[in-house]
DNA sequence: GCCAACGTTGGC
DNA sequence: GCCAACGTTGGC
């Protein structure tokens, strides 16, 4: 998941009550269908800087709460409100998330893109611009091996 | 249903 | 702040 730190960062996260934060605003088809459809209570979450000095993950996060529908596309003082949703039929969906911990070492998209194991992750192609990707099983240890991921709760 | 115009994203 | 990439909008 990408957030630019300005908007929300990393360590907005970690401060946050319970280290959970409900990801809302997400307004991308591609997106949404990830939100909805296919992320699940448990799966595992790259923390990603976008827009920042160094872009890259820098923590890792936990699903807690399944797709379910974003609130804020109801609420015309929202800035994501979307006057063409309806309630019976929700367009928008985000997903509850926990932080789990930081990574030791920050992995740069730099670095990312050096690795030969991450040449098909989502994050490395060009023009990808999704803030929801999906994630394999290998890309996942390779990134926590990257950056020393020692465990949660630090 | 085509496609130009426009808006947004995000690395650089 | 620039601009390539790409999604969305809306006239036709």
């Amino acid at each position: 998941m990408k957030s630019e730190p300005d908007a929300f960062s990393w360590q907005d996260l970690w401060d946050a009550p319970k280290r959970t934060t409900f990801w809302d605003g997400v307004r991308n088809y591609q997106a949404r269908n990830l939100l909805r459809d296919d992320i699940q209570e448990g799966d595992g979450v790259l923390y990603y800087h976008s827009r920042t000095k160094v872009p890259g993950v820098v923590g890792i996060a936990q699903v807690v709460q399944a797709g379910s529908p974003d609130p804020t596309q109801f609420d015309p003082k929202e800035p994501y409100f979307d006057p063409k949703a309806r309630r019976e039929e929700p367009t928008w969906y985000g997903v509850h998330i926990q932080a789990q911990g930081p990574l030791d070492e920050v992995v740069s998209l730099e670095q990312l893109k050096a690795e030969p194991k991450l040449a098909q992750m989502a994050v490395v192609q060009r023009g990808q611009r999704l803030s929801v990707q999906p994630v394999t099983a290998a890309e996942w240890k390779q990134v926590l091996k990257m950056g020393q991921y020692a465990g949660a709760g630090r």
